[in-house]
DNA sequence: GTGAAAGCGCTAACAT
DNA sequence: ATGTTAGCGCTTTCAC
């Protein structure tokens, strides 16, 4: 049983294809009655429009489709960002198609070519390590794309991160505050430029106290749960083990509490707030950002886009919120 | 500056339309000169084929893209699956189109016209409370629709969820096993699926111990955190208060979680895993689903539809894992 | 108010 | 190995 086209519903009706057209499309210029035939044959077939025609030949340009490109969807983070960003497109009567890089520029390459064969109408791209030359064709074909979370190297568009540097400083001058200094410092690869902006915020704090960074206290490139436990263990095997951490996102928040005994015998910060930390032992301090604002001000940058707007590349710069819960505070070993 | 055609790229490289598209499309049966004549000029134009306009005239039926309606795409849970989902298409070649229904049935319906205008391959859904015979169109079209995590009333399709009801039984008789005789009950909307079987292992577990229901204590249409909140603060006033609590999702867990003291003065088991659940104290006790396999599974069953499978309709039950962690025991309030 | 013709960008089916 | 013709399902344009 094949799908019906408007040539079907055309004969049914007993009118022309261009008939059906003018109805499905809302019906202006057609008188009341055959409208009402039409309206019968479609319900009779089933028929409903390709969408996939109506955009090729449609001289209004635009397949109401954006495309979305996160590091990973099943990173709570991303996925709030991708509900708010689908909502806001949900609103103006788009859909989006949603695709994982996993921060690999061969996944990236490969997610953003198959949404823009398809014509999406603009695309938000949470940037990964590679470059993003790529993308200026599309570009300069008119497809705007925004950057969040992180900004792509090179590439002048809109992008909406959040204070990534100062968060950091003040989540490190919050643990000096409490008298701690030495201060270990876990994060993710290097190169993702959230995680050299929150190490930068680290030394800005270090060195707003006076006091030098020493390298045996810093570990990066921590890629999963487990690399993070490893990187405390040899932490914590130093001569002079650190009596506080600054932990550089989530994942490695929960890799460092699962190695910790109960209560945590070290002061703890981390970026980005988990579900269950208010009721942990002792309750977490953390840097929290707010994925549904970047993904809705992310969503508007780039509707605003697509309505036409050709000014110059804005930065949004949103901010996060430094909740203290306890985790902060001296204790003993 | 317009998008270059395949016109555009013949007219460069001195060749024909259907040259340059037999070249894109894999070159078989081009000259190996030819091929690099018109590759030059793809790439000299930025060229990319037009996927849409591809689909519309190809014989070999299919636009490779699909699409996922789930509940709410900001819940970790969905989250999971969506990304599971996502590797599944992305390893063949599939792009998927994302959206949130938030369980009403208006917006599911939305969502999937706007999917199946866009003559999506297949869908993968959740569905929501309301009727599913405006699937039945699309379906007799050829669009394979697989439902997950719960299946939709009246539509015989296949169908992925999990054992609610054994292992809801399986959670309370662990709380009966410890002695707990008053344990409470508390639901999301009781027009859910999952939360009828849920609802039902509490009363089959009850039965096997030959314990009377007694209604002060089941709470159902609990629908956000401060809900459940509200509705513990009731149970906890009975004059003769439950020792023991079934939450029926992770939501109504958190809920339940954060108006209780520290240690928790009630037993408590959940259905869903929570990320620090094992931090807390005392540690959780779960039933722990698996949404990557969810989503894998029902993958697995949509490309086989895809790929031309019609045999009947499957219903593929996974297990879940019962997780003890220490919060079924008796304690003292 | 309605329809006929042309064409969006591409490929199937024939040519040559 | 390459080109020509026709047409996917729809809308634009221009007739009536």
């Amino acid at each position: 049983m094949k799908r019906p086209t408007m040539k079907d519903v055309a004969r049914v009706a007993g009118v022309s294809p261009m008939t059906v057209s003018r109805v499905v499309s809302g019906g202006a210029g057609v008188s009341p009655g055959t409208a009402a035939r039409v309206g019968q044959a479609v319900r009779e077939l089933g028929y409903q429009r390709n969408d996939n025609a109506r955009h090729l030949r449609q001289k209004n340009p635009g397949t109401s489709t954006i495309g979305l490109v996160v590091d990973d969807l099943a990173n709570p983070f991303y996925a709030l960002m991708a509900r708010s960003v689908e909502d806001e497109a949900h609103r103006r009567g788009y859909v989006v198609l949603v695709g994982s890089t996993n921060d690999e520029p061969r996944r990236e390459r490969e997610v953003i070519a198959a949404f823009t064969a398809r014509r999406v109408d603009g695309l938000i791209i949470v940037p990964t390590i590679g470059g993003h030359g790529f993308l200026k064709r599309p570009m300069a074909a008119g497809t705007p794309v925004v950057c969040v979370d992180r900004p792509a190297e090179g590439l002048a568009v809109d992008t909406v991160t959040v204070d990534n540097r100062a968060a950091a400083e003040r989540g490190v001058g919050h643990l000096l505050g409490h008298g701690h200094t030495r201060i270990g410092y876990l994060g993710d690869r290097f190169g993702i430029w959230t995680q050299q902006e929150r190490y930068r915020g680290y030394l800005d704090a270090l060195a707003a106290h006076g006091i030098a960074e020493d390298p045996d206290l810093v570990r990066h490139e921590l890629r999963s749960h487990h690399e993070a436990r490893a990187a405390l263990a040899g932490l914590r095997a130093l001569p002079e083990p650190p009596t506080a951490l600054f932990s550089s996102n989530d994942l490695i928040t929960m890799g460092v509490l699962d190695a910790l005994d109960h209560p945590a015998p070290v002061a703890i910060v981390g970026f980005d707030d988990l579900p269950l930390a208010d009721r942990l032992d002792p309750p977490l301090t953390v840097v929290s950002q707010d994925p549904v604002a970047l993904g809705s001000a992310a969503a508007d940058l780039l509707f605003a886009r697509i309505g036409g707007d050709r000014s110059a590349p804005r930065s949004v710069i949103l901010l996060t919120r430094f909740v203290v819960r306890g985790s902060g505070g001296f204790r003993t070993r």
